[in-house]
DNA sequence: GAAAAAATTTACCGCGCGTAAAGTTTTTGT
DNA sequence: ACAAAAACTTTACGCGCGGTAAATTTTTTC
């Protein structure tokens, strides 16, 4: 490593004995010169530890190999996971991927979709707020860089969406429910922030209603992001009023289960499949605690590296060129058997 | 707002009546031009929706408003919420943070450092792996760019550090645990990835000498970041062999007590302080899950607000020229009783 | 109302690289 | 071995903005 430093691709060039047109080349796609060239340059590379500016190199590009990771909320473990895989697999393909979160707030969303403009991202992937999310801001964003939604759906906005068949959830876990036992009542968020909880309720009932059931559902209120807390004070008003209307329990997902979880554990409910047991109580998500409650939770697992795969595969058609049109791919949910139901 | 699009900063002068330069100067600091000139642009803005190109302002300045923000891994709920209340900061101060996680390994760690030194920040926070970080590469990276290192210390590198005083978490908790029941005994990893791990092990054993009592250690197998489930299996396993030496458990963090209690669940032995329980089992970070663990879990909360304003002052009084001495900062943790001891 | 101070304009160069066109060398195929 | 194809080099220009010095205008000061 000579400790001679490398300003430019000019002066790169020049030790390189290439011409800068052809460095450039190289860095850009380094199959694309000849294999003698090629070995010079990266003889070069080896003793000059040069790279390309690569403020200089997006500003004339119009595609940039930036692609922006959009999610709701970092803090829920759920995101970080699948951020992780998305994150890995664009890395892979050769992008540079930025993670953003929105905190759940919409302003934060909006100015990220600003700031991610002026990045000239060759795309973007995005799972919006939902309910809370600034319908307009996202259709025009999505109208200007190839963006692929996943998680949440916003109706007809995006180059497409892949997220999970959140009734086959429901519906997957009420059938598992009624054979194993009472048929569930149905717990969730009065005003669920998120799109795929009003899925989740409808495939509740649908199911609950194809096998002859009559649906119940409990409602409670609290508003943001802070699930489990919601599930917990919920659960105690519904087991202080007697709401429970079945002794099994599906909840709208795996935060609001751990809060449940909470809840009957502070008023000395046993929950589980057991003899011993009150109630049953299974999530939806498969969230990455929920192998740590006690009870273990039973859920229905989202399919993580599909959504990441497909989120990451269909953008990368988008950004060469083919033009296809708006997909809608739901993935199947995966019953995990644990012990609270 | 008018349809025709301006494409630089020439044309956008041009419609908003003002010479080029003095609009370069305005975007730089609204406050240093004339607030005649000041409005007739701001105006020019609403109409035109203009914004200077990002790429070509980073390309000559040698300071760029970038901030990069490193975790070690962000499918922990407690590097999340850092780093979103840093992230907070950092765009309050008026700077483009870009958060990283390393996802645990050594290899990512690196690279997001080459990869943010093409990004010419001005500052980087940073919280390393810890043990499996490849040292001089830090070392290196902090010589160049103005590094502040949170959570994890290095020792000598970086410009600064903040983060807990790991010691008097275990001294505070060992304190209160010997004053409500049992002296306990430690819990923790045999080769912890995070340093502030041996230093509650030392805080630990100091604190228990100095009250009188054998320390008593227990080490469980396990490598990763998969924390949960190592407490749990090895939770399970020293129940088994009957390896606590004391009806009270103290684990080196929050995400280890959290396997603990699902292991102590399992075999069904009973948490807390009541009468009716067999172990009491503390833990410390004050996780995000902790308050929802059953029982809910006795920790000692880590400052995380002083943590993230610490570091961002830190590290802006870095950026703006202060030449200041390398400072450790070490934030007091609180205990935060709950049910669980 | 003139002098001083401040803000703006004009004019020009530099940054590091992308890219296109035209000419040169090397490789490929028969 | 020779022509065609492919790869490379040279030349030249553009991208959008930063920065500066000198000239000009506007505002402030007394």
């Amino acid at each position: 490593m000579s400790d001679q430093t490398i300003k430019n691709m000019e002066e790169f060039a020049a030790v390189s004995g290439i011409s800068r047109p052809t460095v450039s080349k190289y860095f850009h796609d380094p199959n694309s010169v000849r294999v003698s060239t090629r070995e010079k340059i990266e003889k070069a590379l080896e003793q000059y530890d040069y790279r390309p500016n690569i403020f200089a190199m997006n500003q004339n590009r119009k595609l940039t190999k930036n692609v922006g990771i959009v999610v709701p909320y970092l803090a829920d473990p759920f995101f970080a996971e699948l951020a992780r895989n998305i994150e890995d697999r664009c890395i892979a393909a050769g992008f540079r991927p930025t993670l953003y979160s929105s905190h759940g707030k919409q302003s934060l969303e909006n100015d990220i979709l600003e700031s991610l403009r002026s990045l000239k991202p060759s795309g973007v992937l995005m799972a919006p707020l939902g309910r809370s999310s600034d319908r307009s801001v996202i259709e025009k964003f999505c109208a200007d860089v190839p963006t692929v939604l996943f998680d949440s759906s916003i109706p007809d906005v995006g180059a497409s969406f892949i997220g999970s068949d959140n009734p086959q959830f429901a519906s997957l876990m009420v059938e598992y429910l009624c054979r194993t036992g009472e048929p569930p009542c149905f717990f969730e968020m009065a005003n669920p922030s998120n799109p795929n909880a009003n899925k989740r309720r409808q495939g509740y009932i649908a199911a609950m209603e194809r096998l002859g059931h009559t649906p119940a559902i409990i409602k409670v209120g609290g508003e943001g992001w802070n699930f489990e807390e919601i599930g917990r004070r919920g659960g105690k008003e519904a087991l202080e009023n007697n709401a429970f209307t079945s002794n099994t329990i599906l909840c709208s997902n795996d935060r609001l289960a751990i809060g449940l979880l909470a809840a009957f554990y502070e008023t000395r409910v046993r929950v589980g499949r057991l003899e011993d047991c009150t109630y049953r109580v299974a999530g939806q998500d498969d969230h990455p605690f929920s192998r740590f409650t006690c009870p273990p939770l039973t859920t229905i697992a989202q399919d993580y590296e599909a959504i990441s795969i497909g989120a990451v595969d269909t953008l990368l058609q988008l950004v060469e060129g083919q033009d296809i049109s708006r997909t809608v791919t739901l993935c199947e949910g995966k019953l995990i058997m644990r012990d609270s139901a």
